[in-house]
Order: C-alpha cells, then structure tokens, then sequence
DNA sequence: GGGTCGATACTCGGATCCGACCAATTGGAT
DNA sequence: ATCCAATTGGTCGGATCCGAGTATCGACCC
C-alpha cells in the first residue's frame, strides 16, 4: 500500500505539496501562491515545470484531481488535493531535506575551481565586482527582514529562508574579501607571470 | 565570425574546456583527470552528461574533434581539442560566474521554507542530525586541506574551492546550532501546539 | 468601439540530464 | 590455463526542464 513510487527530483514538488496541505488549488494559483509569499525566493518556480511536476505528484497518487471548472471561455483549470500518502510523504521528504546534507554544486564552485586561469588582475577586478554585488544582496535581506519581522506582520519561523540565505551571503562576501585582501598582500601565490 | 552561440547550461562544459585548454583529450580521460584532481566535488561529472555536453561544445564549435583512434576491438575513443572561440568564451563564462553571483536553490532553503509543518521536537531532531553530518563534511574539508596544502603538495591556489566549501559549511553549521540553540530557549515561536 | 494591456490558465517541443546498460581488454588470483 | 573483477570507452532511452507560445477575458482609454 505504502505506493513508494521515487521521490520527484524537482524540489518545487515539495512546494505543491505544501501549499495544498492548506487547501486544495489549481495550478496556476499555485505559482500565484508562492509568487505572493515571495517564495518563488526559495523554489525555482516557472510554468513549464509547475505542470509537469503536478503530473507526476498525480501519477505517483501523492495528490489526485478534484474538479476541473471552466469560467466562460477559458482554458479550464483542474483543482488537486493531497491525499493521505501525499501528507506522509511531504513530511518525510521534509525531514530528510534537512537531516542530511545534500551535495551541492553552486556555480561559484565550479569558477573558483578554474580562478588561476584567469590571472592575477582579472581575478581581483572579478571578485571585487562580486562583493559588491553580494553586499547588495545582503542589504536587500536586511531590509527584507525587517519589513516583516521587525514590524510584526509575520512570525520569525516564516522568515527562516531569508536568515539563513543571508547568513550564507554574508559568509560568501567574508570569504571573497579575504582572497581579495590576500591576492593584495600577494599571500596568494599565483603560477608564472599571470 | 563571434559564434555566439548560447553557453551551455551544465557547467561541466566549463570543466571540460579547462582541461582541453592544458591538452586535447577524449571523453573517457577528462572524466578520469577529473576524477583523480577531486574536482568532482565542484562538478557533479556524470558519464552521460559529459558525452552530451561535449557533442553540444562542438556543435557550438568551441571544441573540434582530432582524431578518432582504435585500441583492438574497443570502442573507438574520439579526441578532442579545444578551439580558439573556445578559449575565447571559457575565460568570458569564467569571469561572468565570478563577477556575478547566480541565483541558485539549495535544496536546504526549500526545506527550511516548510520547517514550521515539522513540528517543533522532529525539527529540532533533524537540524541536530544535519549538524552532525556538517561537523563530519567540515573535519573532512580541513583534513584534505592539511594533507595538500600544509603538506606542500599543491599551492593554495589549487585548493580555494575547498577552502571556499569549508567556510560556507562552518556558516551553516553555526546558524543550523543557533536555531536549535533558540529552539530550546524557546524564542522561536512555533504555530499552536505543534 | 477599436486597441492595448495585463491577468488568467495551460500546452508544446526542443534541449538537457543521467542511470543503466553494453562490450572488449587487462591483470591478477586460483 | 582459467575465470572473475576492474578498467576502458561509450551508447541509449526515458524522465525532466523550461522558455515561448496560445487563447480568452476584463478593464481602461481616448
């Protein structure tokens, strides 16, 4: 019974299950949905994959069609609910997103892995470009946070996405400051005359 | 002449034209370099993927077949070289994924999103799990730093993609402990009795 | 009363991804 | 000699991803 069919690999799945654990809803309120909560910040959220992950929630019977309504002329939209396996499996899927750590390859990586290719200079002039635009971003959660937990218009728990991104942005800018700071005091040694 | 043809998605594309840049290489042996340089911790280096993403290079002609060699009944190996379009854009793409930052979706943010629907003891369950796994991935990264850098095996300028892992790692092992730490002092609040 | 703009709602096809499989060869143990 | 395991080198198909397109409706505007 326990319809153990693969895990989507596309966490903006986890998403539609959690937002009709609140109530059932068509798809396109679903993007609406997050879009409003401003957590298209967290899930990768476009039309395309919204589609093809809701089909494949119901192929896995994590979530079943409800109705399919028409207003006037326009395409029809067809309303899902979670089902019972659906609600088991969100929450299993939940707590292993965050028991165990999952590799990761951002693309910052990837670049660092090549820096000395790019010289000397041009590798300074990059990461300082870098940091500025992470200060920038770092700026923008502060304020963000502010805006809604500072003024009480929602509870801290619901801002836990916006911490945490900027505590990584502010670990990010520290450690790009730090090579940058290195490269000057020419700490970094760097292969022949690059 | 610029052939502006579209950068590939899969930064395993920028691997393989960085070490097409040193020398002309077949598939099977770029894996394999790979592999043994450990820069399968910034690239996730899929057999699969590379075949496509090296055809979807010379399509682009970036790279340019060489030559294609027989060893006795084995499956013919094609060696490939990189073209001077190819460095041109490895060292554009390289500088844009420093320059500025990508907006990426770490599938930690998603789950955090959706920590409240956990309960207040499962989260604080599985965020101490998670640490431990943190704590492990950090004495690792420190472990292999020693053993290449201290050690004299490669200059530094090799290892900043560790080095780069390792920070961002301490940075979500430190906020990952004060949630728990807030948990328990029970200043985060939770929704009704959960 | 035609025009444009922005929601509403979804479809489609091409590109990409990648695990699973195939097939020959070498290198030791048995 | 023989057999198994590992290495070499790569193909294939099904699943997924997602930008661009389609089509209707309501509002507002001169």
């Amino acid at each position: 019974m326990s319809m153990d069919s693969k895990r989507p690999a596309n966490p903006l799945a986890l998403a539609v299950l959690g937002l009709l654990l609140e109530q059932p809803m068509h798809p396109h309120a679903m993007a609406a949905t997050l879009r409003e909560r401003e957590l298209d910040r967290a899930f990768k959220v476009t039309t395309g994959s919204l589609y093809d992950v809701v089909r494949s929630l119901e192929r896995a019977d994590w979530i079943s069609a409800r109705e399919t309504t028409q207003v006037g002329g326009r395409p029809q939209r067809t309303v899902y609910a979670h089902t019972a396996e659906g609600r088991r499996q969100f929450v299993a899927w939940l707590d292993e997103l965050i028991r165990v750590p999952a590799k990761e390859y951002p693309k910052f990586i990837s670049a660092i892995s090549y820096l000395g290719a790019l010289g000397r200079q041009p590798a300074r002039d990059a990461l300082t470009e870098r940091a500025g635009h992470l200060i920038a971003r770092a700026d923008q959660a502060r304020a963000a946070w502010r805006e809604v937990v500072d003024a009480g218009r929602a509870p801290r728990l619901f801002m836990l996405e916006v911490e945490y991104a900027l505590r990584m942005t502010e670990a990010e800018l520290a450690w790009v400051e730090q090579i940058i700071a290195d490269i000057d005091a020419g700490v970094l040694a760097w292969p022949d005359a690059a």
